[in-house]
DNA sequence: GCTAACAAATCTAAAAAACTGATATATAAT
DNA sequence: ATTATATATCAGTTTTTTAGATTTGTTAGC
């Protein structure tokens, strides 16, 4: 069903390129009848002109002209595909897989994505949101090359990324606000907490003062939008409840003790053996980025 | 920098879809010797393994997956290139040049350009929006295949199309509509005529009606909001303003005589000797879309 | 554990293709 | 008219691809 070669479709570019046969065989370190070889097979499988003779120039027809534009693009391609095989054959990874706690701030993930992708356009990422054991199953399971979770499996190496802070907050006007004196864990008891969903299979829980009640939602965000509308109360990682606190839409607890919690975020690489030198240089990158990033760090 | 042919990538995808050496080998009518051939001749130009023997069987290596699926990719642009090769050998035009006045409905336009785009994916569409003179100087200098225009320049043939309705409208609040008393000849004259640009280089007028002073716009959307802020007064066809016909944004203009005026829009072909089968086909399916649209009949 | 069946790799000779250099043809410039 | 330039054609050579036989290694049945 292919008929004309890769080669036959660059010759044709490059007798357009180098404006001639002449050219185009300089160009391409073959002779000049070569080219008049190459285009005429090309011409005659395919039942077309590309080029007419006008005068003693070789001139694309408009066919010619269609197919030329779309040979050079069918060419890059190609050589595309060559340059992804000689990177991978030089050791890097056509693809890594990233596995983010969905506590970790998205935009900074997105920024160093963006770097990455520029840096290694040939490289090709698969995000992967997890949530607590969901995050450990990644690394066990081995779907991930690189990991950005809260505990690190044992057998596993991880370097501490940054600290995320929660704070125990609820809607204003939820009645955890109205007691009139600080908050304690009987009173917390009284009330549903809206928890997360962990993602992995053996089920931790992210909230472990046991509520009475609960609401577990599959994403923080879903969690953060119930919050505001008073379903509950929770711990949210500040940076990612930053607007609902100016907005006032979330409140801060007053809470007798252990108002705010700190979980450290760790980079662990799935095989400590061997990274290859995609994910090694993406963990660079995101280690960069938060060194960068001053709301990140701790006064 | 091509090394690798597009038999060859064509084999590999063979060898994954006919499970096998063998399995390829017959659906590409070669002997398995010169499958493993390709093969070796692909592994040792990329460096890299595509195949493994896990068994006695044949399986993708890592990044011979991904090749593999970038290879299915690039086959098909090729097998696309030839295909279209075929079409224009046949007489199938690769582009057709669509000149439109902007009078049309473009929702009727865009919906023919869906149909014939899903009938014929290989045939590229260039539509280019013209206004009176325009849309001839598109005719007579060739930049366009099919011309939709209300003037017939001499030497060509049109079919009717439609006929757009125009309207005198302004904006309630504009003087005109303060008037107490159907509007005259002369009380147009002492307002302001919004008026559409001609989009050719010997500027016909589309409001013939010599007011004192004019607002020449563009582009008719731009001229219909102007309206619709008081600016002056202008025709438009119907079908344009039926919105703000609705939302009383625009109010018609109770004249005397002329209230509404009436353009015959057709069909023209700009070669009548030779049609292309594609700019023939499209004028069909514009033909047929407009006995169908129930709201464009003349009742 | 032995054997038959199977799948891919290797080898060699033959066939197909692509390539070159020389030459022919046609056009533009002088 | 003559020369320089650009593509086409031809004939012989080189390179690449192919088929068929054989080999190597694996699985399944007995």
């Amino acid at each position: 069903m292919t008929n004309v070669t890769l080669e036959q479709w660059q010759t044709l570019t490059a007798i357009v390129d180098n404006d001639g046969y002449a050219g185009a065989a300089e160009a391409m370190n073959k002779s000049q009848s070569s080219m008049s070889y190459a285009i005429q097979k090309l011409e005659s499988s395919l039942n077309i002109r590309v080029f007419t003779i006008e005068g003693r120039r070789a001139v694309l027809t408009p066919i010619g002209r269609i197919m030329y534009q779309r040979a050079e693009n069918l060419l890059q391609t190609a050589r595309q595909m060559e340059k992804q095989a000689a990177q991978y054959a030089e050791g890097w990874e056509p693809v890594i897989k990233v596995a983010m706690d969905t506590l970790f701030p998205e935009w900074l993930m997105l920024e160093v994505i963006e770097h990455f992708t520029t840096e290694h356009p040939l490289t090709r990422i698969e995000l992967l949101e997890t949530v607590l054991s969901g995050t450990d199953e990644a690394l066990l399971r081995k779907e991930a090359d690189l990991v950005i979770g809260g505990r690190i499996p044992p057998g596993f190496l991880g370097n501490p990324l940054l600290t995320i802070t929660f704070q125990a907050v609820a809607a204003p006007s939820h009645p955890l606000h109205h007691l009139g004196r600080d908050i304690n864990y009987e009173d917390l008891q009284l009330h549903r907490q809206l928890v997360v969903k962990d993602s992995g299979s053996r089920n931790m829980d992210a909230g472990w003062l046991g509520a009475q009640q609960r609401l577990t939602l599959s994403h923080i965000h879903t969690s953060i939008s119930a919050a505001t509308k008073g379903l509950g109360y929770a711990w949210y990682p500040k940076l990612k409840i930053h607007n609902e606190l100016t907005l006032g839409t979330l409140k801060a607890l007053p809470l007798e003790m252990g108002s705010e919690r700190h979980v450290q975020l760790n980079l662990i690489y799935a095989d400590g053996d061997y990274v290859g030198p995609a994910a090694r240089r993406f963990g660079e990158l995101l280690t960069d980025a938060i060194a960068k990033a001053e709301c990140l760090q701790v006064p």
